[in-house]
DNA sequence: TTGTTAATACGAAATCTATCGTAGATATTT
DNA sequence: AAATATCTACGATAGATTTCGTATTAACAA
């Protein structure tokens, strides 16, 4: 099966930072998650050093101050995020989720013609 | 604003029962729990009492046996969990979720269907 | 009526998560 | 070199969530 990669709220916090640039420092992780949230820097450090553990990130620690990197992609805790809650709230049906994403949230025009257009490419291979 | 319901894991998978059917009573539930997960009965029991004092659920105590009641909807239960990973792991697109959740689920031609359906009326609504 | 079963109430332990403080090591500045 | 700043390590605490044990009460059967 899979490893079943289960990052906390914080965790997840953590990693989309480090989505957007590999090996990045304790500090600048922190820097970036100070705009929205007030935690103390031991705090980010902390974490960060759980999720080494855990063996969510990877690190160079050659230098004084160790680089992170994420294991998880986002890609990974993007599907374990929709397995759960279709799972648990959408009755395991992915199309109810889909109608209620597209209702309640902003779409632009681009966006819904993405979505179409790979919606005809979805029935095609299906034929 | 909102009330932000925001059930933790365990009161999501009481929920779930409850969503099936009105005012059923703990034994019931627990029942329908202990097919996946192994808890004794009076953990479902004092989830239950604790998610009655949050306000998640009401309760009819005139029989011996309590009977429970879902106040929170499905409806909202989804909102908040849509809202919460499209910010977290979707970088706030609802678009990219949508289409991650048609590629990874098997979806029915009817359901995709309905899917364009709501596309074509989505775009009218906007004109 | 007495014993047994099944329910609630509730305190308390066990986990998990997040937060912080402090110690010690390593750079950097003066 | 000494003082200052910056970093890691890590234990400890706080808070939330989950789990369970025990006492008590209510229903029912013998």
């Amino acid at each position: 099966m899979n490893t079943e990669v289960k990052p906390t709220e914080s965790e997840l916090e953590i990693l989309q930072v480090l989505w957007k640039k590999e090996y990045t420092s304790v500090r600048e992780v922190h820097e970036e998650l100070a705009k929205n949230k007030d935690a103390g820097y031991t705090t980010t450090l902390k974490l960060m050093q759980i999720m080494y553990e855990k063996g969510l990130v990877e690190r160079n620690t050659d230098a004084k101050t160790h680089l992170y990197k994420a294991l998880v992609t986002r890609e990974q805790a993007q599907k374990t995020a929709l397995d759960k809650i279709i799972a648990t709230v959408f009755k395991g049906s992915a199309s109810d989720l889909v109608i209620q994403a597209l209702g309640q949230h902003t779409t632009s025009e681009a966006e819904i013609d993405a979505i179409r257009k790979y919606l005809d490419q979805f029935n095609q291979s299906k034929k």
